[in-house]
DNA sequence: CTTACTATGGAGCATAGTACTCCATAAATA
DNA sequence: TATTTATGGAGTACTATGCTCCATAGTAAG
């Protein structure tokens, strides 16, 4: 069994450059190492020792090796929100999601670990808890289906999605695997909440 | 780091009743743990444990708690499967996925457990790939839409759709909630596919 | 510049889980 | 009955986590 998580990070927040340095190396060692092998194969010694860190500094900044996690894919995330937000509600449906396609496929040794790295579960609850704070008012309420369910199908369809697409050996284009993701992903949800 | 996987199980397949004893209470200990905690916090130990069986002998039979975790996950998505089946391609389609809801409201504990027990990533996987071997011959690959994006998003939408109707307080009624998941999961890939 | 503050580094320790071995014993099959 | 074999139990090695103590070095305020 997993210890219990019994201590809270410090320097919640901060503008010392010694803590920023520190949370940005961190950050970025698990980018680095997050190339090379899943996350679970992944030790808080190997990122605080790839970060050139204190073993014990660590835990000054985040309770544990999924914070951190969520930290670096919240900061991802916040952009692929944006897109997908736009493609919800956009009249020209075909474009944003076009756009969305491009903004992965050009960050796309980033988003294939983050997709395929293990930490699709935390990545999955981030993308609904976000979607949900950002897209809940624009859907309307008087559907027969609730608003709930519309937004997690929304979610885990682009994840498995930008996953499925961002693994082919010959990627298709953006703008021809965009259609794919309108018709399969976001015109069933359009349909059901806007209309 | 976790440690590497060095063996292989023993009886890979056997009649000993010994053997398919000591087998049916692993998978029977681990859903009356899967109960109380979620995956991750349950160790090996535990799991032989309530058992009433050696923590070596677990070794002989799963090389890994994940191990075990697939083959209970695997008896019982055989079912779901078979109506996912049933529901993808009926001519009564509302029928077929009332169905399907309502086998997995009357297995609700289990199924709650096996969705939100932290074993959501092993289930997808599996989902997967047993949909695929299932249903792939039976989708049109003259489609513009490359077949195994249907299979996912099928999967994954079915899991995420389930695990929401069985966490709510006050569940709709199956017949009901299955017309949401008809439109909403079913249809989408039905119409790209199989028309 | 000096002083207080505080983030970091490093060593070390307790707990816990995994992977594995050896051997005696009990159960199944021939 | 004799042989095969699955199991139980004790024990070992290794690894990861959560945490403490204390010296040091970088930061900011006077």
């Amino acid at each position: 069994m997993a210890r219990k998580k019994l201590h809270q990070p410090h320097y919640a927040t901060a503008t010392d450059p010694r803590i920023l340095q520190t949370r940005q190396a961190l950050r970025q060692a698990l980018l680095d190492l997050v190339d090379d092998k899943p996350l679970d194969q992944i030790s808080i010694r190997e990122i605080t020792a790839a970060a050139g860190i204190g073993y014990n500094t660590f835990f000054r900044h985040y309770t544990d090796k999924e914070a951190l996690v969520m930290a670096v894919a919240t900061d991802e995330l916040e952009r692929l929100i944006e897109l997908c937000i736009t493609t919800l509600d956009a009249t020209d449906s075909a474009r944003a999601s076009t756009a969305l396609c491009d903004y992965v496929g050009e960050h796309d040794v980033l988003w294939s670990t983050l997709l395929t790295g293990g930490a699709t579960n935390l990545l999955r609850e981030e993308f609904i808890r976000l979607l949900r704070e950002r897209a809940a008012s624009r859907i309307s309420a008087t559907s027969t289906s609730p608003v709930e369910i519309g937004i997690r199908l929304v979610a885990v369809g682009t994840l498995e999605f930008l996953g499925w697409w961002l693994e082919q050996p010959r990627r298709m284009p953006a703008a021809e695997v965009a259609k794919i993701y309108e018709r399969l992903v976001v015109t069933p949800v359009v349909d059901a909440y806007m209309k």
